[in-house]
Formats: structure tokens, C-alpha cells, sequence
RNA sequence: GGUGCUUUGGCCGAGCGGUUAGGCACAGGUCUGCAAAACCUGCUACAGCGGUUCGAUUCCGCUAGGCACCUCCA
């Protein structure tokens, strides 16, 4: 199997990736909080992790994939006062805070649907795991590092740091910490500010409550992740993913309650996608700047040039390595739309290509995807040799290689794109009959187009095809341009242009190319 | 205040001690009735100041700017 690295939040550094159990990864990754629409922001964990999890399986390992729905248990804030946010979301809209929960993931899952990001293994619910919740509570208060006070259970990160130091991940001493910790009202409770809560005593007004040996209450805000994770992939697993903003306190804190409990910190490798920015900020909902994906997509937000559709999203963070920040910018996804646009036609021509030589795709559950052409004479008059040019076969058995590389050294998605923007190179000059490629170049291409195109990097066209209404536009247009062939016989060069740009305003676009006609949507 | 990161050509965005990133935009050319697309060519940058080095955009230091986390956040 091809070595993989990615970069370990642990040590900062690149390493190179093995696994616990041979073929087998075991990734959980923080999910969102239900509570609102999801925004761009969300678009990029979302896309980033269903590519790796996607090249990971590419690459032959059996992947058990868990994202969370966090739907209870985050505080406005660190007080007895804390409301939760669903509660809050539901108490504004008078409902139930479980309705609340309910229609923002379906509204997640669609939103996730449309950027082609394939669900989780296993998509667990806080709000189902609070028997393991409060298990993990007792855990942790029998081993020692836990303590009740006045009905809640605070974490004793003092007694921790001693033991098994805290900050690990984070880079930060206690110290630091407790320089850097406010002093809220309402933590009277706690024995130091840094303490975090594992259990809260719900107030009589707070909606969300379930019963536990020390009060009715709620879980604190990081352990359940501990208790997911640990359920369903182990008390030691693979990788872990999530938001950069997530790293503290969240992510220190599931591995000081890890090694409270369970004796380890539990996971190998901590993987950290960084956050997408809008005019040089955070995007976020503190801040109240963000655009929420429905609205990327229709175009129906004040910043919004135009619509976005959900695959130039996907491409727009492709096109960025996930450690860095991406700004967002109309100028940007434009860049993206035109970029990804290419390469989806280069694909639909080496399909066109391909399928004239009797080549077929040899990559599992891959559609054809030519209902949008029509083909007006023969695209070549020939079938491909066997061989095709030297240069072209080396030029084609690089990029393959330097592609898969760029994806395995911490999934380096824009060195894989420019590589495969050189592989759209090779395409259209073959398309414009300037090179001949072989049998072999078009199996190679092509495979690279199915498994890395469009099977992991996600992307793949947009227009419903194949079916009824593909079929009846296909047919239109066959009669439509006709109706321009005959102008264009006649020399009647208004009424030839005229069925084009009325074509145009209709969001058709015409090519004549030397073969004839070509049509795509815009 | 503490910790960490960052500063690349018109825009987005990779990368590395010496060699073309790539995309978008722009200019010229080929093709074409005209367009469009495609192809070819051009534009060739690494915040500033020092240092290390045969050689630095890439390493080190300083200066200036930006960002993130330290509070819920993807």
C-alpha cells in the first residue's frame, strides 16, 4: 500500500501514517451543532475529511468514518446561568429544542448531499449517548480527577496536569492557561477557573435535563466526543479530525478526560482543517459574517455576486491546502467555477475520446456521462492505435503518479489539481487531433479521471443527465440546431446567430468546432 | 497580556536552499463567416532590513502588517 503522511497536530509535524489494525482507520471527526443553517465554514471539515476518507479507501483500507451531531450540552457560557444554545434557538421559535435539532440536520445532511460529501459510517448523537456520558463522568470521578460540587462535576485539571501534564496538544503549560482563563461570574462552584465541567446542575428554568446520580442535569461540553469515540471506534483509535478553533479547549480536554479514563490519550494522529475567512476574518457565527451554504448557493446574500453551485464550492476548497486559511472572495469562486468547468468538460471529451476506442472505464460504480453531447459525424475517424506517442505516454504515467503523490503527502489537494489541469492539457490537444494517444494513455486517463476526479476529489458534473428530461433536451436541440445548420448552409448568418444567442439567454451555449457542434449548459 | 501561525506576480493559491506550480484575469497568435472553446506565446512574484551560504523566495535575527486560539464556534 502507498505510504500516506499527514501532518499531526500532536507534533506538529508531517508523519508518515500507520494505522493500529492493518487496513483498517478509525476516524471520528467533530461534527456541527445543530442549531442553525450550515454555512461555508462547515462546507470545509465537511469536504475535506470526505476526501480523505475517500482516498483512504481509494487506497485499499477499511475505514469506519464517525461525525457526531452535537445537539445538547454547549454552553453560551461557562456559568450556572449557561443556557444551551438549542434550548435558547428553541425557546426564540417556540419549539421543541429537538425539533430545532432535528430540522437543522436534516438541513446539514442536504447541505452535505449537494457538496458530494458521502455520510459518515456511523453518525452519532449526543443526545443518545448520555447514559455513556454520565458512565464517563463516574469513570473519571472514581479515578480521582473529578469532583462534585453543589450537583455538578467539575474536571481537576490541576490534578491532571500534575499526573499526566495538560496542554499536550495545545502547546500550553498550565501556566499559560490560568493566565489566559477569564474570571467568569458563577463559577463560585469550581475550584480553579480552568476547571471544566463534565456534568451541570440544570437550572429549574433549563429545558434540556436528564437524570444522573449527582443531579438533573447535563453533559459538559467536550465529553461527548470521549464517550462517542470510544464506543464505537475504541479506547484507542486511528485519527482524529475537526475545525482548527476546535484544538482548545475542546480537543485538550477530550484527551485529558481520554487519559483520566481510559489510561490513554486515545487517539494516534490529530488532523486540524483551518478556517475559511471573509474579507480577512474568521468566518463564524460570533462574528455574524458568514454565508450559510443555501444562500451560496442561490446567491441570495448581500455578498453575493451571483449563485455558487455546490461542486465550484467543493472545488473552490480543493483548491487550497486544508491547513491554511481560505478566503472567501466573489473573485475567487469565480476563478473556481471557470477552473472547474474545464476540467469537467476535459473529462466529458476523454469519455467521448475513450469511448471511440472501445476503452472503458475499469473503476467501480463510475456513470458515463455523454447524454450532453451530441454527436454530429464521427469524433474520430479511427480508433486509437495501440500506441500512441512516447511523450504523451511518459507526460500521462507522471501526472498519475505525481497526483496519487500529492494526495498521500497530507493530502495535498491543489498540487493534485495542477497536475490534473496538465492531464486537461493532454485531453484537449488529443481532442483537437494535434497528438494521438494510445489505448494505454486513454485507460490511463481515464482511470485517473474516475478514481481520482470524480472518486476522490469528489467532483462531477451537475446537470441531471441520462434521464427523461436530458433526453427531451437532447432531442430539442438536435432540432434546433439543425434549424441553424440550414442558416448557416444559406449563408444566413443572422438567423445563425440569433438561434445562438437566443440560445444564450437561456443559459445554452453553442460551439462550432471543426466536428461540428457542441452544446453544454451554462 | 499569553501562545501559535502568516505576509508570494492584477486576483486566488502551491512550493522549495540553486530548476515552470496551477487556476482565474490580461496581451499577441493559430483556427473560425463571426463568436466561443481549444491550442501556442508573453506577463515571472516571493513585506522591509540585516545575517548564514558559492548561492535564499526557501534557513536565522530584527522591523512592519495580518490572522487564529486563550469564551460557544468547522
Amino acid at each position: 500500500m502507498r505510504e500516506l503522511y499527514i501532518t499531526n497536530s500532536l507534533s506538529r509535524k508531517k508523519e508518515l501514517f500507520t494505522p493500529i489494525n492493518e487496513g483498517h482507520v478509525g476516524l471520528y471527526v467533530c461534527g456541527p451543532t445543530v442549531y442553525g443553517d450550515a454555512h461555508l465554514g462547515h462546507a470545509r471539515p465537511g469536504v475535506t475529511y470526505d476526501v480523505f476518507v475517500k482516498l483512504l479507501r481509494h487506497l485499499g483500507y477499511k475505514v469506519r468514518y464517525v461525525r457526531n451531531i452535537t445537539d445538547v450540552g454547549h454552553l453560551e457560557h461557562d456559568a450556572d446561568e449557561g443556557e444551551d444554545k438549542i434550548a435558547k434557538k428553541a425557546r426564540l421559535e417556540q419549539l421543541e429544542p429537538m425539533e430545532v435539532a432535528q430540522a437543522c440536520t436534516l438541513r446539514y445532511h442536504e447541505a452535505m448531499r449537494q457538496l458530494n460529501v458521502a455520510p459518515p459510517s456511523i453518525e452519532p448523537r449526543a443526545s443518545g449517548h448520555i447514559m455513556e456520558q454520565i458512565a464517563l463522568v463516574q469513570k473519571i470521578l472514581d479515578a480521582g480527577y473529578a469532583y462534585e460540587s453543589n450537583g455538578s462535576i467539575y474536571f481537576d485539571v490541576l490534578k491532571y496536569d500534575r499526573d499526566h501534564k495538560y496542554g499536550i496538544l495545545s502547546g500550553r503549560t498550565l501556566d499559560e492557561v490560568k493566565e489566559g482563563t477569564r474570571e467568569l461570574d458563577g463559577q463560585q462552584d469550581k475550584r480553579a477557573s480552568y476547571d471544566f465541567a463534565l456534568w451541570k446542575k440544570a437550572s429549574p428554568e433549563h429545558i434540556m435535563r436528564w437524570p444522573s446520580p449527582w443531579s438533573d442535569g447535563f453533559p459538559g461540553w467536550h465529553l461527548e466526543c470521549s464517550a462517542m469515540s470510544e464506543k464505537y471506534l475504541g479506547k484507542e483509535f486511528d485519527i482524529h479530525g475537526g475545525g482548527m478553533d476546535l484544538l482548545f479547549p475542546h480537543h485538550e480536554c477530550e484527551i485529558a478526560q481520554n487519559t483520566a479514563s481510559r489510561g490513554t490519550s486515545g487517539v494516534h494522529y490529530w488532523m486540524h482543517n483551518n478556517m475559511i475567512t471573509i474579507e480577512g476574518k474568521k468566518m463564524g457565527k460570533s462574528l455574524g459574517n458568514f454565508i450559510t451554504l443555501p444562500e451560496l448557493f442561490s446567491g441570495k446574500h448581500p455578498k453575493l455576486a451571483q449563485a455558487y453551485s455546490p461542486m465550484t464550492v467543493r472545488f473552490f476548497i480543493l483548491q487550497a491546502h486544508y491547513r491554511g486559511t481560505l478566503d472567501f472572495s466573489n473573485e475567487a469562486l469565480q476563478a473556481a467555477e471557470k477552473g472547474l468547468k474545464r476540467v469537467l468538460q476535459a473529462a466529458k471529451d476523454l469519455r467521448e475520446l475513450a469511448g471511440e476506442s472501445g476503452v472503458v472505464s475499469t473503476a467501480e460504480g463510475t456513470e458515463g456521462n455523454m447524454a450532453n453531447m451530441l454527436e454530429y459525424g464521427e469524433f474520430l475517424t479511427s480508433t486509437a492505435p495501440d500506441q500512441g506517442t512516447v511523450k504523451a505516454s511518459n507526460e500521462i504515467a507522471d501526472i498519475v503518479e505525481n497526483t496519487y503523490t500529492a494526495l498521500c503527502d497530507d493530502l495535498n489537494t491543489p498540487i493534485a489539481l495542477s497536475y490534473i489541469f496538465e492531464a486537461v492539457k493532454i485531453i484537449n490537444t488529443a481532442k483537437d487531433k494535434k497528438t494521438v494517444l494510445g489505448k494505454d494513455d486513454l485507460q490511463a486517463l481515464v482511470d485517473l479521471f474516475d478514481n481520482v476526479v470524480s472518486g476522490v476529489l469528489g467532483l462531477k458534473d451537475e446537470e441531471g443527465s441520462g434521464g427523461k428530461a436530458a433526453k427531451t433536451i437532447d432531442g430539442l436541440m438536435g432540432m434546433v440546431i439543425e434549424q441553424r445548420k440550414a442558416a448557416k448552409a444559406a449563408k444566413d448568418w443572422a438567423t445563425s446567430d440569433r438561434i445562438r444567442d437566443d440560445l444564450k439567454a437561456i443559459g445554452i451555449s453553442i460551439k462550432d468546432t471543426k466536428d461540428g457542434v457542441e452544446w453544454t449548459l451554462d
